[in-house]
DNA sequence: TAGATTGTTAATCGATTAACAATC
DNA sequence: TAGATTGTTAATCGATTAACAATC
């Protein structure tokens, strides 16, 4: 019946940014926006902000554009930032108290109801009024709780048998910072984010560009001897 | 004169891949990979890999396939691992003090030279035998230091005025943390990590796969009906 | 030599941009 | 009504995949 063509991750991956945006433009009291301004704005071109909205609906109107309060819900919604999702952090080291103590995702909906560790030494020490639980209970906190989403900040090693349990667990979503691609054969849905290769290409980034510089500077140098 | 076309960004967003694959590889002394059981790893296309690779030169050989430690040594060199790279970090907050206490970045060359903070109980602090300085003393810091990249872990708010200034003082790559596009007028290259946006891609997909599964039911649910 | 597998060209697919009729 | 701006179709561009001759 419903025929609608599935949307892309491409245009799914630049939703977040338009919510930033039209939250930028609520603070600033702006009611209305047009595509064309809000592409002045974010770099992108006034048609493919209008190809990706309608992917979800018509939310503007011809001659006015769009409502930036009612646009900023719509697109909370098909992000489904109303939705109330349970998290649990997996690995008290210091990215995943790094991430407990990050108060933002609350305020999106996302609500930390457990932390877990083996460390006998993070064991009972609170962050944010959650105390850090051994391992070993994790199962059976599952099983009592409702829990949305899992963040994996455990080590490399460790990361795909979590991954595997917490899955098998029927969590829905695995949110992975360890530097390894999860291929989960449950039916779970998984956002990597591999810090280390974000870094490795600003590395190349800033390598091509000083090559690109060293090669104008040989063309000067050239054009000054002919 | 060189008229190579530039790679394409995709390209370069899966050398990291390639790289921490090939790495496996060699961990399991592994000596030879042809692109076909390289896809069947990695989950990508045998003819992607060839064409990705064929981007940088021709590494493989008809026949045999790739040899694992030299194409591991060509990726790490495109990717400029072997370029030591300084780096400071601004903001030693929760997120900031995760980064500095990651040890792989270290391994890959991105030597951390400098932590930085306004918070005065932070300041005088050590992490990894780096104490975190004030804030005030960034711009001599940079002055008297070649620093490559700056890991940008402040406020929201602060960011983008951070950013200009390191800019200013000549750092070639901004790492950035705060959930912000930012856009810099000097040259200097940036990379966007924007984890609340990847934590709503992850609600997104979850959501998504719930409507699924709904209406799954309820076909299932007319058909029995009729 | 025969088999395997690359490098590379051509075909396909998908995403972005341009254009414009519809309409507020 | 005239001007503005959307929604949507068509054109373009780029990225992925398929195919195969070259060659180890």
């Amino acid at each position: 019946m419903d025929t609608k063509k599935k949307v892309s991750l491409a245009v799914i991956r630049r939703l977040p940014r338009y919510f930033r945006y039209l939250s930028d433009l609520l603070q600033m009291d702006i009611t209305r926006i047009s595509s064309k301004e809000l592409s002045a704005r974010m770099g992108i071109t006034a048609s493919q902000i209008r190809q990706d909205l309608n992917c979800f609906g018509g939310f503007g109107q011809q001659g006015y554009g769009y409502n930036v309060e009612s646009l900023y819900k719509e697109i909370s919604n098909i992000l489904g930032l109303n939705n109330d999702y349970t998290t649990i952090i997996i690995g008290a080291g210091h990215m995943g108290q790094a991430l407990a103590n990050y108060g933002n995702f609350e305020k999106r909906g996302y609500k930390l109801i457990g932390i877990f560790d083996v460390n006998p030494e993070l064991v009972g020490r609170k962050i944010k009024d959650i105390e850090i639980s051994h391992m070993d209970t994790l199962e059976d906190f599952i099983k009592n709780n409702k829990v949305d989403i899992a963040m994996l900040s455990v080590p490399f090693e460790q990361t795909r048998c979590v991954a595997d349990k917490v899955a098998g667990l029927g969590i829905k979503g695995l949110w992975n910072f360890s530097p390894m691609d999860l291929k989960i054969s449950y039916d779970v849905v998984i956002e990597n984010v591999h810090l280390s290769d974000s870094l490795m290409v600003l590395g190349y980034k800033i390598n091509e560009k000083l090559k690109e510089s060293k090669q104008q500077k040989t063309i000067k140098t050239s054009k000054h001897s002919k």
